[in-house]
RNA sequence: UGGGGCGUGGUGCAAAGGCAGCACACCAGACUUUGGAUCUGUGGAUCUUGGUUCGAAUCCAGGCGCCCCAGCCA
């Protein structure tokens, strides 16, 4: 029986060691975490950390976990989103114990936000947004903050600020009802306009907009802001942990003083850093903009490094959770190779994929003393990581494509495979020698001639001898036409996030559509999204365009290749 | 002359005052019916200065570096 895994290995210690004192000492009797997606795009695997770490927490301490969309700016948000989300969480394994949305909690929301205008705690605020701005004491935008002694400089207060609460009531009630246009005013909390943290300075709580939501409808005139929602409605649930990323400690202040002054339920803010990811774009704007400007070809284009790009491309999700967790947790800043998530999922995969053989760039071989009518069925295994996978028939003829890859008129230094004169093992078939070859007029080889041991059927020669190189076939008269989609990096610089041109950071190789591959006839029916090794050249999923007779392949990632750092060198 | 966070090989993470270890990457070799997988080995790190201590990556003080914050985004 295969030990079954420590759930305290999949979490971050000083989040672990955290929730577990505050339930030594009584400040919770139970974990429940939120997971909290805006609803505004699709996930990539920068968000799969925070998922996990939800999710996680909530089961390692036997808790529970909520899974809320933050619905609070209808203007980006809506339903297609909603169901995106919740279809690649439950495809990584992700189990909630119910689906909220900020939106659910509006009005109660609402009823808060007029507790603390009459505890004078709140105001409206009628200034322009330039104003606001201007008045927070800080300086333009572009200045660097070294540059600058004023960012010292205290923010002067609004002079709204003191209007009786009755007024700040009562304008507070006309902006809800929708009376005034777009931007006229704002609730506030009135805190300290001196605080050295800025989201401290008077906060915005509630901003206007005339605008349809996708759940609400109509109803609101109103909505709230990030930091007027998410702390209450974590307390709303009785949330006890809400997990979040570094950029979020400087609000941590402001989430406890909303809390403290309506005396809720004390959920805790507790951060961890994000996952950076070479070679990733991890912004939801420029994602949008590969697709909208046809970069990519949608938001599950294998390139990319969505959930459902990776899903496409034949990511196991039990990868993508073996390299996050891998990755450990902690508050540092930091940015993992893309080499390192490719090592994990050639590591699922190698134990999972079948094996099939797969030519790509074909070259004809003629065995000139193989009978022009014999078929025979070679023996071949289907997973030699895997020995309940079985074996399988794989058809051997006179003709067969082999790699031009695997061919050298004029061999290279350490180059094992077939040249003139040299002998190879037709993986599972036979010892094969290589006699001459056929050239076109330009000169290029077009067909190779060899000759076969009968005796070596299978690959093993009776007299002992060996060959350096075994080397992958199809039987021409059984080939099956493939079109092949090799995937590559999207980007030629380790972070795409930066800078704003993208066209000039694209792989110009990041796709390379081969559409003549010939594939084994076992590779003849098989369903979408099935992991497949193409022995000695990758990793291979099928692909939902593949029709009837005519398959379609996406490389998910290249096995080691051992041959082409000698190559390089 | 603002506030906050973070500093361990190239990268990511361990070591909770006691031999600085693991994975990926890199390099060398063994084995191999995938130049895959597997196995073995090499090289390489505690930001810095001082202090406490028999002993410091760990504790203390100063310095340095990187990151986040001035949306009516989340």
């Amino acid at each position: 029986m295969e030990p079954t895994e420590t759930p305290t290995s999949r979490l971050p210690a000083f989040i672990r060691e955290a929730v577990a004192e505050d339930l030594k000492n009584g400040r919770y009797t139970y974990v429940r975490t939120r997971l909290p997606p805006e609803p505004n795009g699709y996930l990539h695997i920068g968000h799969v950390k925070a998922f996990l770490i939800d999710y996680f927490t909530a089961k390692e301490f036997g808790g529970e976990l909520y899974l809320r969309f933050d619905d609070t700016n209808p203007s980006k948000e809506g339903t297609e989103y909603v169901e995106a989300i919740e279809d690649d969480a439950s495809w990584l394994g992700i189990k909630w114990a119910k689906v909220t949305f900020a939106s659910d909690y509006f009005d109660l929301l609402y009823d808060w936000a007029v507790r603390l205008v009459k505890m004078g705690l709140a105001y409206v605020d009628d200034q322009t947004q330039e104003e606001m701005s201007a008045s927070r004491g800080t300086l333009p935008k572009g200045t660097k903050w070294s540059e600058t002694e004023s960012a010292l400089k205290p923010g002067t207060d609004s002079p709204y600020r003191n209007r009786p609460v009755e007024e700040s009531l009562d304008l507070l009630e006309r902006m809800k009802n929708g009376e005034f246009a777009e931007g006229s005013r704002v609730l506030r909390a009135k805190i300290d306009m001196a605080n050295p943290n800025i989201l401290l300075r008077d906060p915005v709580m509630y901003r206007i907009m005339h605008v349809h939501h996708h759940r609400t409808g109509d109803k609101w005139h109103i909505y709230p802001m990030y930091d007027w929602s998410h702390g209450q409605n974590d307390s709303m649930e009785g949330v006890t942990h809400s997990l979040c990323s570094n950029e979020y400690i400087i609000h941590r202040p402001l989430y406890e003083w909303f809390l403290q002054k309506l005396e809720a339920f004390p959920s805790r803010q507790i951060e961890f850093s994000r996952l950076n990811l070479t070679y990733a774009m991890m912004s939801k704007r420029k994602v949008r903009k590969l697709v909208e400007t046809g970069i990519v070809s949608g938001w599950d284009d294998p390139r990319l490094t969505t959930l459902r790009g990776l899903r496409r491309r034949g990511v196991p999700a039990e990868a993508i959770i073996d390299f996050v967790t891998g990755t450990g947790e902690t508050k540092n800043d930091s940015w993992v190779e893309m080499a390192q998530f490719d090592a994990i999922i050639r590591d699922t995969l190698n134990k999972i994929a079948l094996r099939r053989m797969a030519v790509l760039k074909p070259l004809k071989l003629v065995i000139d003393n193989y009978p022009d009518d014999l078929v025979e069925e070679m023996d071949a295994v289907n997973n030699p990581e895997d020995p309940s996978a079985g074996t399988r028939k794989v058809p051997f003829s006179r003709v067969v494509y082999i790699e031009q890859d695997d061919f050298r008129e004029v061999p290279p230094p350490k180059y094992f495979r077939l040249f003139p004169g040299n002998e190879v093992r037709l993986r599972y078939a036979y010892l094969v020698r290589c006699t001459s070859v056929v050239k076109d007029e330009a000169g290029n080889v077009v067909e190779v001639h060899a000759t076969y041991d009968p005796a070596t059927k299978g690959g093993d020669a009776p007299d002992g001898r060996k060959v350096k190189s075994t080397i992958h076939w199809v039987s021409a008269q059984h080939a099956i036409k493939a079109e092949v989609r090799l995937y590559d990096r999207l980007f030629t610089v380790e972070n795409p996030d930066v800078g704003d041109d993208l066209q000039s950071i694209i792989n110009p190789a990041s796709l390379e559509v081969v559409t003549d591959a010939f594939v084994e006839p076992a590779l003849d029916n098989v369903k979408a999204g099935e992991k497949i090794q193409f022995e000695r050249t990758g990793y291979f999923c099928t692909d939902l365009d593949s029709q009837p007779g005519k398959p379609v392949f996406n490389r998910t990632v290249g096995l080691r290749d051992t041959w082409a750092k000698i190559n390089n060198q």
